[in-house]
DNA sequence: GGATGTTTTATACATACGTTTGATTGTTGC
DNA sequence: GCAACAATCAAACGTATGTATAAAACATCC
């Protein structure tokens, strides 16, 4: 077992990327208890024996998904934020939440691979594990700290903490509801989730983060 | 076994009912493939053969915790909101979207109940069983249009349908997160989800819905 | 090319699972 | 009291699970 630095993760050990590989997939479409090591290792083509060899036991190879599959795709698309962001020119709420949602949507992942990215957190969400902690502390926090001091500097400075800290939340709301809801809203709205639509839902939940409901013109503000 | 029609499906028959509701329990807390019949049983202090007896099969089992606990769970909100609604006199987008986030966050159900209520439902929602379409129709369905057809009769009138049922989707997505990632929140803002929390979440999500981050002052819509 | 260290293999182990069975208890109507 | 039915029980079934082990195959270096 080689736990020497890995530069890159990629490559390095065939038959233990392959198992990473299969492992994810399967975890993300089954969850932690529904896939045995006997179908991990029959779909990475390897030998049972191998997930213990390789990562000491299942818990732990759930763990390495995160480490090394998930946290690095969070990375990505944050990197895919910020670069829009950088490349919107003006730093705007608007901006803002557009760079944020489409590169949740419509980002550097591919339809499965987005697929995966949701289906896991939501797992750990739903029922967190020691995996969780680390993704929160990893990846969560450092992106909610920055949109924190973003939007702190775009909005009107008289701001509570805890009052743009919900704001914040429910912008991720949004975006992770209309990936994590996916069958739902596909059902009642009839459409897919193809190129299109998701340019109409990066539209929406730019539009619904600036205007709420567009209800101006009939009412005020309770 | 008795099928007869239970007017009152409460205490028709108590292990029936004390497998249902430790079924519940432990659905929620660990997921279907993590609770076996076995400590179902255990913790409903009946025999192991009970579940086969009375429900056919494990799967069954979950199918009818959904009936019989969850969709009269998710009446009862529905039953809060309209009341509240109809109450509240007016019938503005502000009043729904209270009314509505009145009933999921602070509404009739228990905290204990509230938590069972949703996770059950976010397990449904990641990887749909033949549960997730009977909770579709009977009880997320009729919601939505009713909601469609309050918020429409009280928006602009020249909106289009899809755009409305995404701003509807919107509304649900804050509801629905603010209980779904409470992990989360509470460890980012510091805040426990007691009953003034909950209240500044409801009058956040109204004004949310209103006014979206609050940033007319700074730019207008794109 | 033989020694050394790493990876893969086949197989075994103990335990846990969902489900079935057949006997036993409890309840109801006569 | 007894027949008919409903509910409970202990025990067993076959299968699947996570993990361990020891032998085999492979790789690398002197």
């Amino acid at each position: 077992m080689d736990d020497s630095i890995t530069l890159n993760n990629a490559k390095n050990d065939p038959t233990k990327d392959r198992i990473l590989d299969e492992a994810e997939a399967l975890f993300a479409l089954r969850g932690y208890d529904a896939v045995s090591i006997r179908k991990i290792t029959g779909a990475a083509n390897c030998n049972l024996a191998a997930v213990n060899y390789h990562f000491g036991n299942k818990q732990n190879l759930y763990l390495e998904v995160f480490r090394s599959r998930w946290l690095p795709r969070a990375v990505r698309i944050q990197k895919c934020f910020r670069e829009s962001l950088a490349a919107n020119g003006a730093l705007t709420p608007s901006t803002v939440v557009e760079s944020l949602a489409q590169a949740f949507i419509a980002g550097p992942l591919s339809e499965e691979e987005r697929r995966r990215h949701h289906q896991l957190i939501s797992g750990e969400l739903a029922k967190p594990t020691e995996a969780f902690k680390m993704v929160a502390d990893q990846a969560f926090r450092p992106l909610f700290d920055s949109l924190f001091e973003d939007l702190r500097s775009v909005l009107p400075d008289d701001i509570e903490e805890e009052r743009l800290a919900l704001k914040i939340f429910s912008v991720f709301a949004m975006v992770l509801y209309f990936n994590f809801a996916r069958p739902l809203i596909s059902s009642f709205t009839g459409c897919d989730y193809d190129a299109a639509f998701k340019e109409r839902l990066v539209d929406h939940i730019v539009e619904f983060s600036i205007n709420g409901l567009g209800a101006k013109s009939k009412e005020t503000s309770i």
